[in-house]
DNA sequence: AATATTATGTTAGAAAATATAACATATCAC
DNA sequence: GTGATATGTTATATTTTCTAACATAATATT
């Protein structure tokens, strides 16, 4: 789980991500127009990419090289959505158990900092402050 | 092995160091000045800092709690860098290689499922407890 | 063939983040 | 009380990122 949590915190500027991804700032951008990804946003608006988004992005390029567009892309990505339900599913713990560990986590990480992000998923969990 | 290479892999913006260990940007340019972490450059001179200088920091946070001065911080890790071989630290390589270790140990990761962070650690911030 | 769509490049201007450097200061050790 | 240390604060320059608009080659559609 910590795993998880890990590599859905949001940390990487847009500029570590092209060097990882060997993707343009314009490509990068562009996919998130299409829901690709979703990266968090810091307070004065800068992208925040995380380990999943890096890895969405690198299988993104792969896709695209097998000549499949955005629809496509969405499309698969949306079907492995559904599988990464059916897995979490079968795990031990419950989704209500995992909403109480997050949401403590959440609190305690409160406690340390100032509420900022404003998008779904993991990442809500995650501060990300500009100033 | 690839493991290593992630967490000395330059990937964060000050900002984001700022708030994983909460010490500020001067405190942080401070303790680089007196060579306790040295933060890669971006083309730009943006610092880049690794999970390892984020950890380092944590500790460099504790042992100032604990009234040791920067002489004594820098002693207690250089006793320790005796034994700790830094792959990346000399090591010329393109950024496509480094992508591609990414890639690499994130797939493997996934399978090998294994908690890893220590204690005290990045893992306080992004780590939550099962159970 | 002509036209439309898609994925990406390019450019401009604004805003945010970061850099260095200088000066300020509270806390200790002496 | 003096001086060193660790950090705060401020100023200014540079870099990075943002959005938005317009351009275009490659595909798809008609």
């Amino acid at each position: 789980m910590s795993r998880e949590f890990r590599r859905a915190m949001p940390l990487l500027p847009i500029s570590m991500v092209m060097q990882l991804t060997e993707l343009t700032a314009r490509q990068i951008r562009y996919y998130e127009e299409h829901k690709l990804i979703q990266p968090a946003r810091s307070e004065g608006n800068r992208r925040m990419f995380s380990l999943d988004d890096v890895d969405a992005l690198l299988e993104i390029r792969e896709l695209l090289d097998q000549g499949i567009n955005m629809a496509g892309i969405k499309k698969v990505f949306d079907m492995r959505q559904v599988n990464d339900v059916r897995i979490y599913d079968k795990t031990i713990i419950s989704d209500a158990e995992l909403r109480i560990i997050l949401r403590e986590e959440m609190l305690q990480a409160q406690r340390l900092q100032k509420p900022s992000l404003r998008q779904g998923g993991l990442s809500r969990f995650i501060q990300i402050k500009s100033k």
